[in-house]
DNA sequence: GTCCAGGTGAGTG
DNA sequence: CACTCACATGGA
């Protein structure tokens, strides 16, 4: 990826990465994530490894960003050039948010030229990228969104963290953001079902303390499954495993949660795509190993139409 | 009040 | 295997 650093009111700047690579209000907003909030100024404030950070895109004047590190590339620049403003070190940028972006991953895809919706899907949805999110979490969120709204989804899992994550904020410009972070399988794996009464959990309670109870104690190894070398089906089924999740969870954390870039999970709004425009058959390995994020372009797609 | 939301498990034939 | 049905909750 070629970009280069500067500087912005005294915030890390990242210029370089425009909207075709990196789009955050799709990322965000589309589906994968239930923790990213958007402020009043277009600000998005998230937590990454228990940690909040901030991240802004805008159209910057070169002429305003200061301790631009490569001249090179600055010379490539005029007028107006996308930027990441972000509360990030340009440490915290390279060895955390990069990666948590997945920026390092290469989503040049080419998807047949007859496969009219999939590429209308890919036009709309470019600049989306699967988040690296934290695999407990992941699993957690998609068991929550079984049967729910997003909306719903997002609150539910909020009143969580408030009740059973540890206290975590930011300062920015002397305002102090204060958010919990998620809670741990460990913290969750002790309670009982009634400790959850009042977050909005609905019947899906008991399956998250049954999977927290299997995480805990090692039944269910998350982080195993996280590795390179484990297929995306081999994850899925192992996570099917848990009472209360079904192929459609499992494969959006295989996804999500587990980086597993060829699932392809179908919830109703996929289905009726299938329905719709492929005559009610769609095999997902005409997308090959980026299956998974034409998925989410066709998700994100579908929902702006 | 009714309908729906990034489904799943249990029961039935 | 394919097909039903109940399931908690809250916003539209």
């Amino acid at each position: 990826m070629n970009y280069t650093y500067g500087e912005y009111n005294g915030f890390l700047a990242i210029l370089g990465i425009n909207k075709s690579t990196l789009d955050l209000d799709k990322t965000f907003d589309c589906g994968q994530c239930f923790r990213w909030n958007k402020l009043l100024d277009g600000t998005w404030l998230g937590t990454v490894n228990n940690k909040q950070y901030m991240l802004k895109q805008k159209e910057i004047h070169i002429d305003d960003i200061t301790n631009i590190t490569d001249n090179k590339i600055k010379s490539g620049f005029t007028g107006y050039i996308p930027v990441i403003i972000t509360t990030a070190t340009k440490h915290e940028w390279e060895e955390t948010l990069v990666h948590y972006l997945d920026l390092d991953t290469d989503y040049s895809i080419t998807i047949p030229s007859d496969d009219i919706f999939a590429n209308k899907a890919k036009n709309a949805g470019e600049g989306i990228r699967i988040l690296r999110q934290d695999p407990w979490e992941t699993l957690v969120s998609f068991i929550i969104s079984q049967r729910n709204n997003i909306p719903k989804i997002k609150s539910t899992i909020q009143k969580l963290c408030n009740a059973f994550g540890e206290k975590i904020s930011i300062e920015v410009n002397g305002k102090v953001y204060t958010d919990y972070t998620f809670p741990t399988h460990q913290t969750l794996s002790k309670l009982d079902i009634s400790d959850l009464d009042g977050l909005g959990l609905g019947y899906r309670d008991s399956y998250i303390i049954n999977a927290a109870i299997a995480v805990n104690s090692g039944r269910l190894d998350l982080n195993k499954l996280n590795d390179a070398s484990v297929p995306g089906y081999i994850a899925s089924e192992t996570l099917q495993g848990l009472y209360g999740v079904g192929p459609k969870v499992a494969n959006c954390v295989a996804l999500f949660g587990l980086h597993k870039l060829d699932m392809f999970p179908i919830d109703v709004w996929i289905q009726r795509i299938i329905d719709t425009y492929y005559n009610g058959t769609l095999n997902p390995g005409v997308y090959g190993e980026l299956a998974g994020l034409v998925q989410q372009y066709m998700f994100y797609y579908i929902k702006s139409i």
